[in-house]
DNA sequence: CTGTTAGCGCGTTCAG
DNA sequence: CTGAACGCGCTAACAG
């Protein structure tokens, strides 16, 4: 199958029998060109259906406006918002965009990353795999100057920008939240340790335990690698403690819910039983029953402040020097912690 | 924010005396070259992290390897993992995708197509716009002979490959499921009417009646706008229904939620008042309660699917006549209509 | 086996 | 006000 052809400037060109130089300057609206030809380049340009090349055009100034972007997974709500935000604010400055996603693999992130660098992006958005704990893929990027922000999932020690949210003191306000709900024995289920939020959360699950005077009990923290069968061990690891925990604090809402799921076939009441709180509020975990509290993080406006500050800095709007982006997180109190709204 | 300088043929032919075609031929490995320079040029280029410029290739090539997608949403589960299958698929063959979102609106979907051929994409794959109700823009490339491919929210009389899942069997299925469960009045709510999806749904839903004897009855089919306000007015107006109907098969997923949930804010108890089901097998529809039976669509597969089937043709694997390809979906029967598995 | 030449489609001097 | 000439980075036909 082939495509058909596409009209050139050098073709109407030849029908009007002025040079390509004057067409591409006519339909870029030169000043210093005589009116009536540029009109008439126009009205053919227009009869003949011409549509600018914007591969040449990207070769001869070497900007393609297009950005990269590179995500875990796009099935994931929270990601698939972080791109629609992108997308539209990219679109609005006139720009379009690659996405990729690394299914979480630290090897097709590298790929994806390569590939998108050979396409001439004039910038990238990374947000990292899971397996991601080495950098030199990135170092690369830093090395050869093509512009990158990090988003969501990031590496602190990388001098770009990063966007993230305030991860720790959202946690904070889940755990404080258990404990005034009445909770003493809060547990914490992390995802991956050395995943950049497990720890930011960690952090303020612990600082809220610090505050209220409860001492850390290791026992109370678990970890999972966040697939269904590791969560549903972890699930039932829950319901064998003897004492068991009051209050169950998981890093991220598909694992609450697979907990909960788990919970209520074998049937465990929450949060009679045991309060249950996630983090994302993924649209999930509003209908599940009973509805889950979370942490709201708007992921659509991740992407748009993503997006605007890394075309800022290319425009050189903003300065180049790498900044800390850190976005609020709003508890999102539900019935699995007793909230009665 | 500059970008960094890129290593070219023309530097590495200037280090090593000799000329950018010897180069261009070592670096494709072509078989009438000297092996002894071959490995020079190969080793130096990988000291000087030559990396090609994928644009000027494509540029002289005319072929971008790349890929453009359009769907309404990226934030919808189905879609998402559609563009997951599209992407694995697309990658595996060498073949990049660009993905926009017409955010359900046609004037949109015609910028994308615009600036997807602007930027010279091989080929397209596109999924409908609710509002897309006159086909102009997809009779100018079919005109352009720009090779395309429409996937489940197809225009039926365009002469192009067309990737749909049975729509009209699954909902005879679930209709049937509704009935074989004791269901005497069986309603069905409708998305907007001149949809694609809407018409073939419905389809199966008379179908199914009439294969059980049971007249059609216009009250008993009710259209929502897919907003959430108009999905829950829909819910109301079938609680205040007089006699009420005893089972329910909502369009789609998030409409069949959106209808429980309000439903279960004013009392009435699922599957014991009503029975509820839904189509596309959302994720959500798991976990909902009682979990939802719905139809499930392997979005995953079908962008698969249309990808391959896009590339056989585009690579000359497969014939150019348009064909039909009509994927199955699967009854996913569960507590909402009263089963117990 | 290798260099020279000639574009791909476009933008931009530099002359007229 | 307009045309000729050049080059972005790369490939390919033609010589040798």
């Amino acid at each position: 199958m082939k495509k058909g052809h596409q009209v050139t400037m050098k073709e109407i060109a030849k029908r009007l029998g002025v040079s390509v130089s004057t067409v591409s300057r006519a339909l870029k609206d030169s000043p210093e060109l005589h009116p009536e030809t540029k009109r008439k380049i126009a009205e053919m340009a227009k009869e003949m259906n011409y549509q600018p090349n914007l591969l040449a055009q990207s070769l001869r100034i070497s900007r393609t406006k297009t950005l990269g972007v590179i995500v875990p997974e796009i099935t994931s709500h929270f990601f698939a918002s972080c791109i629609s935000g992108i997308q539209d604010f990219a679109n609005k400055r006139g720009y379009n965009v690659m996405i990729c996603q690394s299914n979480e693999s630290i090897e097709l992130e590298k790929a994806n990353i390569k590939t998108l660098v050979a396409t001439q992006v004039d910038a990238l958005l990374i947000s990292l795999s899971r397996e991601t704990n080495h950098f030199e893929h990135l170092d690369e990027l830093y090395q050869r100057e093509i512009p990158f922000v990090l988003f969501d999932r990031v590496q602190e020690d990388m001098p770009v920008t990063k966007i993230t949210f305030n991860d720790q003191n959202g946690a904070y306000q889940v755990t404080k939240h258990l404990i005034e709900m009445g909770c003493k024995r809060v547990m914490y289920v992390s995802g991956p340790e050395d995943l950049y939020i497990s720890k930011k959360r960690k952090k303020g699950y612990l600082q809220a335990l610090k505050e209220f005077g409860i001492k850390e009990d290791p026992s109370l923290i678990k970890v999972t690698d966040l697939t269904q069968e590791q969560n549903i061990k972890v699930a039932q690891e829950i319901i064998d403690m003897n004492p068991r925990p009051d209050g169950v604090f998981c890093m991220i809402d598909p694992l609450a819910v697979d907990v909960l799921t788990h919970w209520k076939s074998k049937g465990i009441k929450v949060p009679e039983d045991m309060s249950l709180a996630g983090f994302t509020n993924n649209p999930t975990s509003a209908v599940v029953e009973p509805p889950l509290t979370t942490v709201s993080q708007p992921g659509y406006e991740m992407g748009k402040l993503s997006v605007s500050h890394l075309l800022d800095q290319l425009e050189g709007l903003a300065s180049d020097e790498p900044i800390s982006i850190v976005l609020d997180t709003t508890l999102v109190p539900r019935k699995s912690t007793g909230y009665t709204g």
